[in-house]
DNA sequence: CCTTTCTATGACACCGGTGTCTGGTTAGAC
DNA sequence: GTCTAACCAGACACCGGTGTCATAGAAAGG
């Protein structure tokens, strides 16, 4: 809109050319100087810099790309109900990414699809991208690593469990967690303790479930098949469980459900029915997500480290960018903490 | 791992060259079909088709982008506390991305930080982006809308009210949507309002308490200054902002929370003090996120159309790509509407 | 049948960087 | 005073596409 700029991009675009020209050297020696080549004469690189920070010059980065043969970006494959999650990894991995010359890109697909798979290796290869992170519950899919792996696109996954090289994969022990948190229920003398799966086909729903069957069996607690309801991680599938674990007889005192989302949904349907949280009926969630501290009374839940891990996948990937053998030192395993908040209690005396 | 593949990616990347040799023609009978150029041969092109899709070679993105002289990239700047909005307008954005060359990369900033402008004058220079699309409050900087016009980046900026050019706004009305939300509380009885502002710097805050005002003074209503309470758009300034509004006598009858986060403070305070909701204390929100659904009782609030906002920025955005003077119908001005749920009702009878 | 016009294709330079190899200086060794 | 080595910097090809222009062959016109 100014008169200034007829073209497109007041700043005429620069290139190395521009600035060999004006320091009066050859376009390598300014590739020279900013790819930090050590044999350079101080006097040369100085004059360079010099003219560079001057004119603002930025490389251009898809050429940059092009003879490399590589690029800087890193794709983010999801397809997680969980907004929260997502963007928490968003930030852990744009924090790993942050100072460097990588950007992020991100795609979610749709997992029911049934060409998903060709979506994603449409994504990789069009854009060559350098890596890509993968969230669950696309991280447990097998087919979906090997095809990654023929088209030369390097991964790291996250799940619930390791169940790749850790060179591949970053991951949280859901199973003992759960154990944990399940255990502090039995400690405060709960034995009646339902359990809102999630779907069949994640495995942190699996790792979760085995989780809570381990401190159970640990103590001797028996778990009948009616004190496991199904979920689908959503606030509904929460809701609707729990109507059928509160039409038990007797009614479990406690409740650990798969995911935060769920958990609220249990504290919702104690509500509808008149149940008190805590004092008639306790819940455990999973995720900490900032639910559990809007709801009353604030669930308590576990807790992973979802910032720091997504920060470690990317470490992981790009880390293999520095030097090809460089160690990769990241953690692989990250361990969850369960949060106590107000929303367990003793059983009642009945 | 597989021993088929020595070098990185089994499938060695084919180029350009590799399938006009296959086919027998040249380089630039091959690119003019990826490029759909009307004046070939039918057989040519039939029988170079059959090539790229038996060997599913796929352009390289950044030769193309060095030769094209523009690359196909959209960034998304956000710096903004509500997770769930960025969510939906990644999803808005990349819906209407779907299908096209475009990929979207994202680039939180920190509003705070003094170098901001550096750091996305860096992003958009160096990655030489397409376009940008900026969520508020970054939106409301004027300075960096002339920066990216003087870098020559394209943008469309999001808001809460109409700041620019239709061309490069897409806006809801916010002031409208909460007069409406308010007179609503009026029509139900309420005279003594509070209102939860938001944070001073952010137009969606001035917006809003301007709508609050506004219906106000349609109904002859007058708004003592006690009655307008301070926030920061979080659940906890929501919590400590209802103290306040909570010690008045008389307390008000309801309260018009900015946004969800804040209004989830306020029934979580209310419930603190004994209050309930709605009997003694409506409440109405902004956002229409999920918190809503989940606390007791649900959130009346003002549901803006976020997914559509963002589809219609990036249509926008590359809109003039297709054609450069293609007329870009998307809608500029969207509205919000009120979502009526269970924490309103009249006022109690003393 | 020859010229003109149009159509379909190819040759070649170019986009803006990087890798390789070569050549000119300078310094150190004899 | 040479010879050699070390060090710097430049020439040039190349990465994989696209734009421009030339040209061969076919179709149209006289």
């Amino acid at each position: 809109m100014a008169n200034q700029k007829q073209d497109e991009g007041a700043t005429a675009k620069l290139t190395i050319n521009d600035i060999a020209r004006l320091a009066g050297v050859s376009k390598k020696t300014v590739s020279r100087v900013i790819n930090r080549s050590p044999l350079l004469n101080r006097e040369t690189r100085d004059k360079v810099e010099a003219i560079i920070r001057e004119t603002g010059y930025v490389p251009n980065p898809q050429a940059r790309a092009l003879a490399l043969g590589r690029n800087f970006l890193i794709g983010l494959i999801y397809d997680n109900p969980n907004a929260q999650m997502v963007l928490s990894m968003q930030r852990g991995i744009l924090e790993a990414l942050h100072g460097t010359e990588f950007e992020l890109v991100i795609r979610p697909v749709d997992r029911g699809s049934n060409h998903v798979m060709d979506d994603i290796r449409g994504f990789v290869t069009r854009q060559r991208l350098f890596g890509v992170v993968v969230l669950p519950p696309m991280s447990e899919n097998d087919a979906l690593m090997r095809m990654l792996d023929e088209q030369g696109c390097r991964y790291v996954r996250m799940g619930s469990a390791m169940l790749d090289d850790p060179e591949h994969m970053v991951a949280s022990n859901d199973r003992e967690a759960v154990a944990d948190a399940v255990r502090h229920l039995i400690t405060q003398g709960h034995r009646r303790i339902g359990l809102i799966a999630g779907p069949h086909g994640f495995r942190s729903a699996r790792e979760r479930r085995e989780g809570f069957e381990m401190a159970l069996a640990e103590a001797g607690i028996s778990l009948p098949r009616s004190l496991v309801a199904d979920g689908q991680y959503t606030f509904e599938s929460g809701l609707s469980a729990s109507e059928s674990l509160f039409d038990l007889s007797p009614r479990p005192t406690a409740i650990f459900a798969s995911n935060d989302e769920m958990a609220a949904g249990v504290l919702y349907a104690a509500r509808l029915r008149g149940i008190a949280v805590p004092d008639e009926l306790s819940i455990i969630g999973f995720d900490d997500t900032p639910v559990t501290t809007r709801v009353w009374p604030p669930l308590s839940t576990v807790r992973w480290p979802i910032v720091a891990m997504g920060r470690a996948a990317a470490l992981k990937l790009i880390g293999t960018a520095i030097g090809e053998d460089a160690e990769v030192n990241e953690p692989s395993m990250f361990s969850s903490t369960l949060i106590r908040r107000g929303s367990v209690a003793p059983p009642a005396q009945t």
